[in-house]
DNA sequence: TTTATTTCAGATAATATAGTCTTAAATTAC
DNA sequence: GTAATTTAAGACTATATTATCTGAAATAAA
């Protein structure tokens, strides 16, 4: 598990990366997607109801049904998935854990964080998925076929 | 709780710097620094008792006992607490959660996130916890007396 | 229409993290 | 030496996170 993410935003991601990779215009299953990407199949299952519900997905039950990315996926960044799973403000608090730090009241690091937590904003924000399915080679999920 | 680290991780980073602040000489007790930071007594006497372990701080028993950094306090930084804390190599994991991410085989952040590392580690690194004391003005710690 | 496939929803279980309680052991001060 | 104070250690509880199980509802294909 990555620092920065919990488990469940970490198979979003990978889900999401994997949907726009694989499906052309037809819906992927959670069996094909957990089956591909080794990940939990009921857990992720309701990760993408979530995401289905927060309309990140659409959803299609029934024989070749699945879910797919919801279009426009040039506007699907890393950074609304994170804020879908985890809310937004997931990087508002202060590194020691201190209730009452603000700019006015910083801690030792408040300054330094702050440049941190731009560059995270700046890796989830500046690519979108499509882009990000472009650069990625020889991707992780694709091994298991 | 920060995005970063965990509560064991905070609290350890709390107590340290109120221990470079406060601890003149002399030992402070887990009643006064838990009573002061507001936060868990026996859930953090048992991070300093493991920080006393790992041989970052010295802990005396008895009346007027309690703990207090080892020598020389310079030496100290946020990466050597967080580091006994959590381990050494908390941020090598892959964003993603791939875990066959490497350098061979980048997932689409690899590289921005090794950017965001480096200056997480800076963040950690450069600073001891004698200087982050003297920037702390206005600590939080310091607001019960 | 029937059957197979799939998402949807809720209950349950397992594990990890956070936090509490109790007693023992050490040490200081009287 | 005795009593008070403090850390040390282990058992226990609570909560959050992760993961599984079961059955219902929808839908496509035969």
């Amino acid at each position: 598990m990555s620092i920065i993410f919990s488990r469940q935003c970490e198979y979003a991601l990978q889900a999401v990366l994997y949907l726009a990779l694989n499906s052309n215009g037809k819906m992927i299953s959670i069996r094909e997607l957990t089956n591909k990407l080794d990940i939990p199949y009921h857990f992720v299952a309701k990760i993408l109801q979530d995401l289905t519900r927060k309309g990140l997905l659409v959803s299609h039950k029934g024989p070749s049904g699945g879910f797919s990315l919801v279009a426009p996926v040039k506007d699907i960044t890393l950074l609304k998935i994170v804020e879908a799973i985890d809310g937004s403000g997931f990087m508002d608090n202060c590194v020691f854990g201190f209730p009452s730090c603000s700019c006015d009241n910083p801690c030792a690091v408040h300054e330094q964080w702050d440049k941190v937590r731009n560059s995270i904003h700046k890796m989830l924000a500046t690519k979108n998925i499509l882009e990000m399915a472009g650069e990625t080679k020889k991707p992780q999920y694709q091994i298991k076929e």
